[in-house]
This record gives structure tokens, C-alpha cells and sequence, in this order.
DNA sequence: ATCACTTACGGGTGACGTAAAAATC
DNA sequence: GATTTTTACGTCACCCGTAAGTGAT
């Protein structure tokens, strides 16, 4: 049997064009090298190379060798890599999502039925989240609307409701039982987390005229907030998960329109929903 | 880097099912095949198998990795085969013929054009020659007959002549000049060494009515022949080679039909020609 | 008790590197 | 003289086998 590092060896030789270059390339003597092709040819029985006293030339039998040794390197870096990813689907689930709130409620709830797995999130928009989910970059994606292709399954996941968090002081802050239309704010500068996805479209279209001032950071974006007078946005899912702790003196008036409440699906492939069942359980009865 | 004998073990288990099992087959040891194992689980970095504390059974993972490690197996397989063979193919010349006289020529003038060529005869029917000839069991074959087809060349080589061996006191040795027809010896007993390929078939024809003792070897025909009063045949070629030597009593009497003499043709593909022009050239020179 | 796998330990093959020689450019 | 391959020799890695241990059937 003719071991890999022997086909390594004649590949790189053939590669190369010399011993030396080769034992260079391989990071091994040039001796070394030298005996690797002489035992090959042992265990071949056959010549591969020309030999001169200080020239050593592939044959054509030689190159057919080194052909078919280039071959199965490739075959053998194939199997490493199929098995490898393979073993990672096994481990890791990775979700895309086009807006931060699910983002907020999904690796929680994954870890809490899954903790052996590990769950890597990402924002995306939603093209190139289907795109993602098709070509198996992704495990789930969580989108705007169900999605309905073969061999791929959606589940209504949640929803979520955007409100404008007004300062106590701000005429804004008396309403916030009655809500809010979009139009009465359009105009106004708000102060806005970076990156919030589907979000960005929606609010392009019903306040076109406001300025919004983008934070990267969350931690320094709260400590703004809690001292402007600025309008910001929140939402349901950003309400209940920090904005309530982390920028307390806020009001937070609900948006009355459509285009403020948007409905999440999570979509993946059949062989997804089954491994991820039990989550799935849990999200629709918590729904109910 | 994987090395082969992991994969071989790899294979092993997938096929044997257990450790112990696979060790056998492989004429190991089963500490060294649960090594191996972990090694190649360590490589991969990843599980190929479950594990309960005296049962170890491969995983989907596992799997996958054995399938691979079956393929790439084949294709060293493979390689070893085809390396070997390619080489064969420069080193030896495979030579099938369709009548004994051309083998008493061929490979003596082919040994001296290439003293390093090993060449092997044999003789078939001339359908197999060709078909052989098409798969590259035969680099080349001596047929009655051009081959006209893609990728194959034909040379004239030399013909042979039919004779009749008489004994001095028969009647026929007196038309030793002037020759005789088939018909006039048709239903006479001849004596005839074994295997005489394209023979057979003109003389099935030619003299049906004639009785054909048959002798598989050549020096014990040499001497029935000489001791007996029996007819038997001869060709130029075996005249010129060895008869006059070792019948040296006989008198080689010309068959006058035009089916008495045969001519032949060697056929061969065109890479098979480039080799031998040399052989091709010396023949062809002959010839003239 | 037997079977199947793992762990522990010692041994030998063989792949490696260094050094030096031979030969060509 | 520089480069390339081969030969020689000592070293060390690693793969193997034996023996012992653990747990399941």
C-alpha cells in the first residue's frame, strides 16, 4: 500500500521540478525526499524517474504516477473537509436574521433546548438570507413572510411592535396610551441603534423626512438616550428585554400603523425542523 | 494529513462492524486498530464513533468518513494497477498470431531490434486477435489480412508457402519440381504437428476427405516422420528454420492452389507503430 | 465466563536529519 | 564554486504487540 505522505512527496516532486525544491516545499531533507521516490518506485516496482548523476526527471510513467497522486490528495483533502463540515452541522446551528429583536429571543431559547449545540447569529437581508438557507450556509433563517420552496419549512415565530421612546418631559410622552401615527413624527431626529435590519426599509419609508442618528454600540447608545432629549425607537421585544432597565426615565409610545407591527418566521429545510423539533414545540406553545 | 493504513482501517470496521473483528482481517492487533482510531478521530477532530464501554459503533460521521475512505482506497488501488501496466507496456510486447510460421520470425527480429523488449507469443483465431488488439491485450497481432479501422495500422509482413513432406520412396517425391494439387493428395493420412492456427481451416477445406494425425510436440514428430512412411506438411518458413535440419531425409513437394499460400499482415495501433518503426523499417527493408 | 474495548508499557521498524561524497553546470 | 543527487550513519518518532483492566452480555 502506498502511503500518503509518499504520494505528497511525488506530487510536490512533480510540482517542483527538483528534489530539492520539493524537500523545500514539503519542509524535509532533500535526502529524505530522495529515499521517499526510491521507495516508492520499490513498492510500485516500476521507474518513474530518468536519472542522471545530478539530475532527476519524472518519466512518463512518472507522471501518470504523479497524475493519479495529485488525484487522491485532492480526494483525501475532500473527505477531511466533508467530514469536518459534516461534524459541525452536528454542532453548530446558524441562524441569519434580518432584524435584531428575534435575534434577542431565538439563541436563547435554542441554547435552553440545545445546550450541547453551538449557535452562531448573524443580520442579513432577506435575499441573502434565502439565498443562505438554500446553499446550506445556514441552517435557519428568520424572516418578514413564511417561505415557500421545496423541501424547506416555515414557522410563525413572533412579532414584533415598534414604539418611539420619548423623554418624560417631551409633549410625545403624554401619549403614550393612545399611540402614535408614523406621520405626526416624520421629521424629527432620532437616536437609533446601528443595524437593525428589515427596520431601516420600513422607517425610510413612513418617516423619510426624519434624521436618525446611528450608534454602533448599545451600552453607549442608552447612556445618550438617558440624557437628550432626543426621540428613539424600541420596541415590544427591546421594551421587555433592557430598554425598561436600561433607560428607565423613557416613555415609550406605541406606532398605530401596519407598517409598525411585523410578523418573524423562522424557515429551514425538513431535515432542520426534525433536528430542531423540540425547540419548534416550545416556540408555538409559548405562542398560544 | 491522513495516512492510507488509517483509512484501510477505517474501511475495516465500517465493513466488519466491530474492533476485534477488523483487527483480524488486518492481521493486526485490536489495541493498535482502537489507536488507530483515536488517531484518526484526532486528525479529523471529530467523533466518528459511539462509544459505550464495550460496544464502539460508527456515527453518521463515521460514515460518511468510511465511504471516503473507501473511495480513496479504490483509487490507490487503481493507480498501483494502472502505473504497473503503463510500465508493463513499455517493457513488454504482447504479440498474438494467427499461424505458427510468422512466430518462428517475428520475435527473433523484434529481440534484435530491442534487446531491453520482453515479447510474448501466442496464437488465436483471428477474431480474437482483432478484438484483442482493439483492448490492448495484444500491442500486436500477425493476421491473414490488413485490419482497416480507426486507429490501427497494417504492414505487409511475408507470406508463407504450403509444401507436402514425402518420403524419397513415395510416389510424390518424384513431382518434387513440378508440385502437386490439394485434390491429388485429399483422403492420404498425413502427420501434422499441433496447433497450426490459420492451417487448419485451408486444409478443412482443401482435403476433407484426408485423415490429419495431430502431435503436440515438435521433436517427437521429427521423429515419427522420419521413421515413417506417412505424409506430412511443410511451409518454406519451417523448411528454411528447421525441417531440412530434422527431417533431413524428406522431399518437400510445392502445393500448386493458390490457397497454398498465406500472407501476412501485422497490425497494430499507431502509438504501438511509433515504437516500432525501427522493427517496422528492418522488416519492410526484408522485404524488398 | 466470555467478549469487546481501553489503558499501560516496552520494543523494533523506519522515516528523518546531518554530514560527506560524487557529479554536473 | 554552486547546485543537485546519492550514500552513510545515528537518532527519534510512532506503530505495533503483549498484558492487564473495565464493563456488558
Amino acid at each position: 500500500m502506498i502511503e500518503m505522505y509518499l504520494l505528497e512527496a511525488l506530487a510536490a516532486v512533480d510540482e517542483c521540478g527538483t528534489l530539492s525544491a520539493a524537500a523545500e516545499k514539503l519542509r524535509i531533507s532533500q535526502p529524505a525526499l530522495s529515499r521517499s521516490m526510491k521507495k516508492l518506485e520499490g513498492i510500485l516496482n516500476v521507474e518513474l524517474f530518468e536519472r542522471t548523476k545530478n539530475r532527476i526527471t519524472l518519466n512518463e510513467t512518472g507522471r501518470i504516477a504523479a497524475d493519479y497522486a495529485g488525484k487522491i490528495l485532492r480526494s483525501e483533502k475532500d473527505m477531511v473537509q466533508a467530514v469536518r463540515s459534516y461534524d459541525n452541522s452536528l454542532h453548530m446551528l446558524s441562524v441569519g436574521y434580518c432584524a435584531p429583536g428575534p435575534m434577542r429571543i431565538v439563541p436563547a431559547t435554542l441554547a435552553r433546548c440545545y445546550p450541547e449545540l453551538m449557535v452562531t447569529s448573524g443580520m442579513y437581508k432577506e435575499e441573502v438570507l434565502a439565498r443562505g438557507l438554500r446553499e446550506d450556509q445556514f441552517s435557519m433563517v428568520i424572516l418578514t413572510h413564511p417561505l415557500e420552496e421545496e423541501g424547506i419549512v416555515s414557522h410563525y415565530l413572533c412579532s414584533e411592535h415598534l414604539y418611539v421612546s420619548a423623554p418624560p418631559d417631551n409633549e410625545l410622552a403624554k401619549r403614550e396610551k393612545e399611540g402614535v401615527y408614523f406621520r405626526e413624527v416624520d421629521g424629527q431626529t432620532f437616536l437609533q441603534i446601528a443595524h437593525v435590519g428589515i427596520w431601516d426599509e420600513i422607517k425610510a419609508r413612513m418617516i423619510p423626512h426624519s434624521r436618525i442618528i446611528l450608534q454602533e454600540d448599545q451600552e453607549t447608545l442608552n447612556a445618550i438616550i438617558n440624557t437628550s432629549s432626543l426621540l428613539a425607537f424600541a420596541s415590544d421585544i427591546s421594551i421587555s428585554t433592557f430598554r425598561r432597565k436600561y433607560t428607565p426615565g423613557r416613555v415609550f409610545v406605541p406606532l398605530l400603523d401596519e407598517e409598525a407591527t411585523v410578523r418573524f418566521y423562522c424557515a429551514m429545510k425538513k431535515r432542520t425542523e426534525k433536528k430542531l423539533s423540540r425547540w419548534i414545540e416550545a416556540i408555538v406553545s409559548e405562542e398560544e
